[in-house]
DNA sequence: ACTTGCATTGTTATATGATAACATCACTTA
DNA sequence: TAAGTGATGTTATCATATAACAATGCAAGT
């Protein structure tokens, strides 16, 4: 799990890597990581943070890449459907992968006081959802998992 | 779990034990239950179904019991707030709770194809995702679990 | 009955999140 | 060059949710 996301710990590194990792995966996959996608991207990774779709697109603006909702959707949208970003359905915002190019199933911690997230790996068919969803007979293609309470730092200053 | 509600069952008593159970409920905390909220739960009874907060308002409107999107969210927020239904935050969307007035952590499997929502209680602090949690000195208040997939009776028809 | 306080409801307006539709541009390939 | 495809620009609109304030109803205490 990556809840290195909640001390200290070498983001430029996180920044890095996460562009780096789509340029790697869109060439090998022969997608077009274009420069509206890849600074939708940087300023996802920008934080450990969801962001909504309309501070994405008030960044954008600010620097002439775009002026309409659509441009920042459909940059979301190539990014959550190749999994760069995923969307946090709770908050109805955006965060950059952290395990960009394999497949996964993530669950996410989120604080509440200090709106950091933290993305973990589960396992979509296991544990007692997946056991009762056995026994029902239903088949789970994709879970939403996102768990909300107090990240370590906030609990200590509380 | 009830996953009754993938298959045939004795749909009028879940609705009158719901409504039941609400009233029950709201007569030993002091809540009021008042028509529009019970209204608004029976809308939500209805079907083991996520209604959106504008299907239901449309409703109300055809029996003059509200106007305006206040009117529903309010109801909805109540009966959320006191865990008579659900928000299902995949889909914006609200449902009857088929365990009212008992705490719990629901989760729901939601069926792609027909849109029936089954509810099923989970430990939030269990499985891999609380363990990392706990590793990560992350504290689980509330957990959104929701599993999309297919139903038996869909699955079969495919 | 009166009044005070508080929860509920009515209503207007607006904020916030997301998509449809269509024109234009750019890049590839025959 | 021409056609085909994917990407972008742009307008308009839809869908979801809340702020703010006025009016009403209800209960407790006097
Ligand atoms: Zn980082
Ligand atoms: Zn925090
Ligand atoms: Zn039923
Ligand atoms: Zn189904």
């Amino acid at each position: 799990m990556d809840t290195k996301v909640f001390a200290h710990h070498d983001h430029a590194a996180c920044q890095a890597e996460g562009i780096a990792v789509a340029a790697a995966v869109c060439a090998q996959k022969g997608l077009r990581l274009t420069p509206q996608r890849r600074r939708v991207l940087e300023i996802l990774l920008s934080r450990h943070r969801a962001m909504g779709a309309y501070a994405v697109l008030a960044i954008l603006r600010g620097e002439g890449m775009g002026n309409q909702p659509p441009v920042v959707y459909r940059a979301l949208d190539f990014l959550v459907k190749h999994g760069f970003a995923h969307k946090i359905e709770r908050l109805n915002a955006f965060i950059a992968c952290t395990r960009p190019g394999a497949p996964h199933a993530p669950a996410f911690l989120i604080c509440r006081t200090c709106d950091t997230v933290a993305e973990a790996h589960i396992d979509p068919g296991g544990g007692t959802l997946g056991d009762e969803a056995g026994a029902a007979g239903f088949t789970i293609e994709r879970t939403v998992v996102e768990a909300l309470g107090l990240c370590p730092k906030c609990r200590d200053a509380a």
